[in-house]
RNA sequence: GCGGAUGUGGCGAAAUUGGCAGACGCGCCAGACUUAGGAUCUGGUUCCCGCAAGGGAGUGGGGGUUCAAGUCCCUUCGUCCGCACCA
């Protein structure tokens, strides 16, 4: 045969290759494991790791996809890379399961696992199993309990009482996520605050630093939208405390102010519903509307809807420490107790909730700050509070400053006189973990009644196992204080009967260190080795949906602050650089089953295989934006690899002949090539987006079938091997098959290089310049590269097609971009 | 209300540094091959006028800067997502 004959080509059969290789990559373990052995530069890629639900939605496609391609680029970069996978196994579905079916938690999510194994295996994607981890293991969450153990011992878990969702159709603890719309997501039940004793990790100890690094480590590697919801979360407020004093027994009452310099114009004070001093003010019936207002506030409000102030003045003044003026002591269901110091004094001219509070209660408005381009609000008549800064007036000595120097000394008076200083707030609270649950991990502690009070669990007794038999009624307590056998201990420190704590962890503490588990996953002795983490960290590249912006991102930062403490890390942060997929989407709306409107990865796989499937998850859109999922779409994907494969297959004999004499066809050909090259290389190392990286291998694959013919077999050789070694990392099945099938080659590609692009070959013959007049484009010339002013302006005035648009006509001046462009400017 | 994102053909999108708007794909139209086509291949496809050559308009709306604006500035509208009495 010719070489220049194309012979029949081949069918794409997806199924036959994708099942072939599946195969041979599962027989061979090391082929996805990181060296760690300091060898090649190190790169670690982190996908947020999937609860076990059963079944792998488009979503996690869509992000394992994008982690894939990018760890299969690295390898072929030579980097040494880790892509390690695991299970967020622990959470109430498992228990919500064993409710409704009648399955064990245990069983239900460890099935659950092996299915969805199976399916990312089935993706193609190069994890190193080897690194697996299992968070409802015990040999995973054995390490949460030690890490709370040495967070007590440094004071950062503590119990303390604490407002909770609770849901009392199942008479159990939600997580803050599990309230959907003010609502229990499983039982739809409208949700309430109650206040249990619960314990808490001390995250607010690290609130500066969590937030300082918003602005410094973070700042560069992370989405800003990331980073700002966190700045809101963390939530930090500069002012001041003052303590106002009771009148009748002479305490304090401290409030929390950001506008200290107004506090000439505060006409009353305000106290939460819930502060302590409430309870001694108003004593008997009088208590009464407080309890109501308290079970009020304590409903979850519909959200959007903005609840009426209510007030009830308490009969009691207290004293304004700057004027000496009494104030009266009202109590408010505005007012938070755990914000700031849970009372407030209201300036009303000032601040708008305080003049709508105020108003409502003919309290008295007194506006003490101007602005500073006009005159003092006049009161009566107000008609809305004034809350910017401007200039003191009527305000004693302070009067005529600016409203921040004011903020300034009247902090630093109120320290020298001893009733108050300046003082930061956060709005993030401690992080109650809690959870009236079985499926999670026991908290290390034993309630000693004889005496001890609360004793650790000794390290030496870790784990506390999860007890196997165990019944589910969704009702009551934690199905754990129905167990005698695991509830009734001795107490490790006197030996006297004692009771462990029933409660288990927030799941959020499970991936709050995983990433650290997966350097040294099998490690009998400790979390994992310090030596052996820390040539991975911080993180190179975290992928994951913006969903876990807050939560999990934050405590991540906290968990790996505390490891730091502790010594076992010198990272300051766990994350270098964090990419935020969008959404997948079917009409307009996020897929879920509540909608009906998810599509079931497996049945397109079973029908386009795993490489359609993941070009389009990488072609739809950037991947940071929401992408609509359209089966036609797919479809298209699918021809596009058909071609390619039918491509391969015609032209792999010629390829392997090396005959024939390079002519134009060739040229143009080994041009789109190269410059495909460049333009994939250039995506890769900028800004990740893969659709235009398909987009360009498409393009390829449009000018090598149109100059098929002529391709001869040195060229062809060139093209198709770099077309495979381009294609890999989006598409591994259908180009390790070609590799080795079509081209003879050995090897994983995995293995192989990325390919240089060789920017002479990639060089059009000439510049194709567009000529304007006044702007508008009127014809084009393609003149060599380099070409100079000069001469760049007499042929653009030579075209045919430009003399009518300039002849008769004044040239005001000619614009002239070599290579780039030319605009004639012409008037009359 | 505050904060953020976003707005480009029938649809998903591209245009990376102010320099040819709509690459690539879907869909649609026409044709080829075919017993057949929901396979494959070829051509066309922003809108308006025109048989065509060609011309005009055009990146949510309005205004501006510039030889030149999807891109920069001002203003306005729509959509989506966070947060929402945080003193």
């Amino acid at each position: 045969m010719s070489p220049n004959t194309p012979s029949a080509d081949k069918p794409y059969d997806h199924l036959q290759i994708e099942t072939k290789w599946i195969d041979a990559w599962s027989a061979d373990p090391a082929l996805y494991r990181a060296l760690d052995d300091g060898s090649k530069p190190r790169y670690y890629v982190l996908e947020m790791f999937p609860y076990p639900s059963g079944r792998l939605h488009m979503g996690h496609v869509r992000n394992y996809s994008i982690g894939d391609t990018l760890s299969r680029y690295l390898w072929m970069r030579g980097f040494d890379v880790l892509h390690p996978i695991g299970w967020d196994a622990f959470g109430m579905p498992a228990e919500n399961a064993a409710i409704k079916n009648k399955m064990h938690p245990r069983d239900w999510t460890l099935s659950n696992i092996a299915a969805m194994r199976q399916q990312l295996v089935r993706m193609g994607f190069s994890y190193d199993w080897a690194r697996e981890v299992t968070t409802c293991l015990p040999d995973y969450y054995k390490w949460n309990q030690w890490f709370f153990l040495k967070m007590y011992e440094r004071g950062l878990a503590y119990r303390r009482m604490g407002k909770v969702n609770w849901c009392p159709d199942c008479a159990t603890v939600l997580a803050n996520e599990q309230v959907e719309e003010g609502r229990c997501w499983r039982c739809s039940s409208v949700v309430e605050k109650r206040e249990l004793e619960q314990w808490s990790l001390k995250i607010t100890h690290y609130a500066d630093e969590l937030l300082a690094e918003t602005y410094t480590s973070l700042e560069k590697g992370w989405p800003e939208r990331v980073l700002t919801m966190q700045r809101n979360w963390i939530g930090k407020s500069d002012g001041a405390v003052v303590d106002f004093t009771y009148a009748v027994t002479g305490e304090k009452i401290r409030i929390f102010t950001t506008r200290i310099d107004t506090i000439y114009g505060a006409t009353c004070l305000i106290l939460a519903p819930e502060h302590p001093l409430v309870a001694r003010l108003l004593t008997g019936d009088a208590y009464t509307p407080v309890q109501a207002m308290i079970g009020e506030v304590n409903k979850q409000q519909e959200p959007g809807v903005e609840v009426d102030k209510q007030g009830l003045f308490t009969d009691h003044y207290a004293v304004n420490p700057f004027n000496g003026e009494q104030v009266p002591i009202w109590v408010g269901n505005f007012v938070l107790l755990g914000y700031g110091t849970g009372a407030i004094m209201a300036v009303p001219a000032h601040d708008e909730r305080d003049f709508e509070f105020c108003r409502k209660y003919a309290i008295p408005v007194r506006p003490v700050i101007r602005p500073v381009d006009g005159p003092l609000a006049a009161e009566p008549g107000m008609k809305a509070a004034f809350g910017e800064y401007g200039v003191v007036e009527n305000s004693g000595a302070w009067s005529g400053l600016a409203s921040a120097e004011a903020r300034k000394q009247m902090a630093a008076h109120a320290e020298a006189h001893g009733f108050g200083n300046a003082a930061t707030t956060f709005r993030i609270q401690d992080w109650g973990v809690s959870r009236q649950r079985y499926w999670g991990t026991p908290i290390p502690m034993i309630h000693c009644r004889a005496k001890c009070g609360t004793v650790p669990v000794p390290y030496e007794q870790l784990p506390v196992e999860l007890p196997y038999n165990v019944e589910f009624t969704g009702k009551g307590r934690s199905p754990l204080a129905n167990i005698p056998e695991f509830v009734n201990v001795a107490c490790p420190r006197c030996g006297a009967p004692a009771e462990r704590e029933t409660d288990t962890m927030d799941t959020f503490v499970d991936s709050s260190w995983y990433f650290f588990r997966y350097t040294d996953p099998q490690n009998p002795a400790l979390p994992f080795d310090p030596a052996k983490a820390q040539p991975w960290f911080p993180i190179n590249q975290y992928i994951g949906g913006v969903t876990h912006a807050i939560l999990h991102l934050i405590y991540s930062r906290f968990w790996t602050k505390v490891i730091r403490d502790i010594g076992m890390t010198t990272s300051n942060e766990p994350v270098t650089n964090l990419f935020t997929q969008g959404m997948v989407q079917l009409g307009g709306k996020a897929m879920s089953k509540s909608r009906g409107n998810v599509v079931d990865p497996d049945d397109m796989v079973r029908k386009y295989g795993a490489d359609t499937c993941r070009l389009f998850a990488l072609f739809a859109a950037p991947p940071e934006r929401d992408m609509e999922w359209s089966e036609a779409s797919v479809q298209g994907q699918y021809r596009f690899l058909s071609r390619v494969y039918r491509f391969v297959t015609r032209n792999a004999a010629k390829a392997r002949a090396l005959e024939g004499t390079s002519g134009a066809a060739d040229r143009q050909a080994l041009r789109k090539l190269h410059q495909t090259l460049q333009k994939i290389t250039a995506d890769f190392d900028n800004r990740w987006h893969f659709n235009t990286s398909i987009a360009a291998l498409m393009e390829l694959m449009n000018t090598l079938e149109k100059h098929e013919a002529g391709l001869t077999g040195a060229a062809a050789a060139e093209v198709l091997e770099k077309l495979c070694l381009m294609l890999h990392p989006f598409a591994p099945f259908i180009s390790q098959e070609i590799w080795c099938v079509e081209l003879g080659r050995e090897g994983q590609l995995i293995r192989q290089p990325w390919p240089e692009a060789n920017a002479d070959l990639a060089r059009e013959e000439g510049a194709e310049v567009p000529i304007q007049v006044n702007g508008k484009l009127r014809a084009k010339m393609v003149v060599p590269f380099g070409t100079a002013k000069e001469e760049l302006e007499r042929l653009a005035q030579a075209e045919e097609k430009i003399k009518p648009w300039i002849e008769g006509k004044q040239i005001v001046k000619i614009v002239c971009v070599p290579d780039k462009l030319v605009n004639i400017v012409v008037k009359g």
